[in-house]
DNA sequence: AGTATATTTAAGTATTTGCTTAAATAATAT
DNA sequence: ATATTATTTAAGCAAATACTTAAATATACT
């Protein structure tokens, strides 16, 4: 591979070099949890959904498709991947489907609800 | 289009689904902007770029690419668009370009920097 | 000027994504 | 049982993504 061949060979900081490949062998972990998150979040239909039931609690993806004019079953499958994801669950009642976030403690999600709002106020 | 016809009409709240609708138009400035970072960020490579800035302060493309194992035009496309977005800059040293992160008072990426450190200490 | 280094850009391609439409499930109502 | 409603799933396809390799820029060195 010509991977082996970089500017580092020839003048880079060696020490720099390593210690960031420690630090992201360290938190790689958490840089794949948190990276599929934000993978989810980073489109915008979705970052929607997860805004609307953080405010609202739950809804339906009947709901959802009226909000965000667009069919049932393209909210259904931005719905099934957070919910594989592990970032939304259901609820059943009757025919209807109620989805809400998933409620954890050093959720990243808060964070970026919390920028939604605050940028809000700044615009 | 099918939009009109949906579980809406029937038995919904339609007072939810227009304090929602209000919701994210009055948002849907924020929303477009964070969901644009959130998608750069969501990228496993691109996370732990902006990961390793926000460390080290400024580092160049061919480091990165010596610390993640990749080859050097895949990092500069990666940090071609971040540049784009607005959410890193350059410093031209000589033949080096050194990239480091636009600091910002109400930057989501403070908070996903958090919960990646969080993240590991509670693993 | 000519060569080497650091980086970007462009072209090509395989994979992923996000919709659409149509069909399949699941629960309810008649 | 049959029909209706809510939702999911599947198939198909166009657009976006993320690499690869090769060529183009830009700066430095001799």
């Amino acid at each position: 591979m010509s991977l082996e061949i970089t500017c580092t060979r020839n003048e880079a900081d060696k020490k720099q070099i390593s210690r960031c490949k420690e630090t992201i062998e360290n938190s790689s972990g958490s840089l794949e949890a948190i990276s599929k998150i934000l993978s989810l979040a980073g489109s915008e239909v979705r970052l929607k959904i997860l805004f609307l039931l953080n405010i609202e609690n739950e809804l339906c993806p009947c709901d959802i498709a009226d909000i965000l004019e667009m069919s049932v079953p393209a909210v259904s499958q931005h719905i099934r991947k957070m919910k594989d994801a592990g970032i939304i669950l259901s609820r059943r009642e009757g025919q209807t489907l109620y989805y809400s976030l998933v409620k954890s403690e050093d959720n990243v999600l808060n964070g970026i609800f919390n920028s939604i709002s605050a940028r809000k106020k700044t615009a």
